[in-house]
DNA sequence: TCGATCCTGTAG
DNA sequence: CTACAGGATCGA
């Protein structure tokens, strides 16, 4: 489910619905999901913590405590984090939850129960983010920059594009969207492009990714409707076999790095 | 840089 | 049954 777009958009109501609250006691049902012996750890330092604030970096939540902790979420590719009115909700899927002050909890569910959790020092925390790559939405993030880091790779586009060590936060669905938009082949290596299409590929992310962003916001305010994966209207992504809709050639579907990549070989050159 | 791995569920 | 899923890490 989730990319920048997604956890944006998780960040944001968590951070409006559940900032400055107190956490009176955290359940970790799933243990696996924490470092290797780490959960009662956890549990027992979050009693009684306070929520300061919800950040994002890429696609990792930030959750900062008071007592200079921060609990970080990854959700991977099922996770969900939200605030439930009652403390007592449950679902099979739920791996953790946090029961505030009031009754009320922050859940972390996750299906497939691939996501993540650790609880940091800012000294860790800083080594947990150091690996990212630039936000692709601040203004760090230039057409200069991303051209001439992209010059000395040899990557695949899309696998460039999705690795977070080179832009934090794109992933299957937003990478082969971008590089449809800017008309890039998702196989070719990025110092194979010229860097006037790679200046346009940097505007096609910043375009595919904001206006994901409003859309994700939308949809997340509609319960119901976030997990269907109709909150952005997507161009070629799941689109295998069915007509491009700038070229009419039709889109397929190659594996790049074990996953699907969707592109029309009619446009993306 | 590729493949296996972590998990569970759904579609064909 | 197999393939695949909006992710990331690890070892060969």
């Amino acid at each position: 489910m989730p990319e920048l777009p997604e956890v944006e958009a998780v960040c944001r109501k968590l951070q409006t619905e559940a900032a400055g609250v107190q956490i009176v006691r955290a359940r970790i049902l799933r243990p696996g999901i924490a470092p290797k012996d780490q959960a009662e750890i956890i549990e027992q330092e979050l009693a009684g913590a306070t929520l300061l604030k919800v950040e994002r970096r890429g696609k990792n939540i930030l959750m900062r405590l008071s007592g200079g902790r921060t609990l970080h979420v990854h959700l991977r590719m099922t996770g969900n984090l939200f605030v439930v009115s009652d403390h007592r909700f449950q679902s099979a899927s739920v791996r953790l939850y946090l029961e505030l002050a009031g009754g009320r909890a922050i859940v972390f569910e996750d299906q497939r129960a691939l996501g993540r959790i650790a609880l940091h020092t800012d000294e860790a925390l800083a080594e947990a983010v150091s690996v990212l790559g630039p936000e692709p939405l601040s203004p760090e993030f230039t057409a200069e920059s991303f051209v001439a880091a992209a010059r000395k790779s040899r990557q695949p586009a899309k696998l460039y594009l999705m690795d977070q060590r080179r832009v934090a936060g794109l992933g299957n669905i937003y990478a082969a969207e971008a590089l449809f938009l800017a008309g890039v082949d998702p196989r070719r290596a990025m110092n194979r492009i010229a860097p006037a299409r790679l200046r346009e590929l940097h505007g096609a992310i910043l375009e595919v990714l904001r206006q994901a962003v409003r859309s994700a916001a939308e949809a997340y305010a509609e319960p119901g409707r976030f997990a269907e994966g109709e909150s952005f209207p997507v161009a070629v992504y799941g689109r295998e076999g069915e007509v491009c809709l700038r070229c009419g050639k039709t889109v397929r579907r190659i594996p790049q790095g074990g996953r699907s990549t969707y592109f029309c070989a009619g446009c993306q050159r």
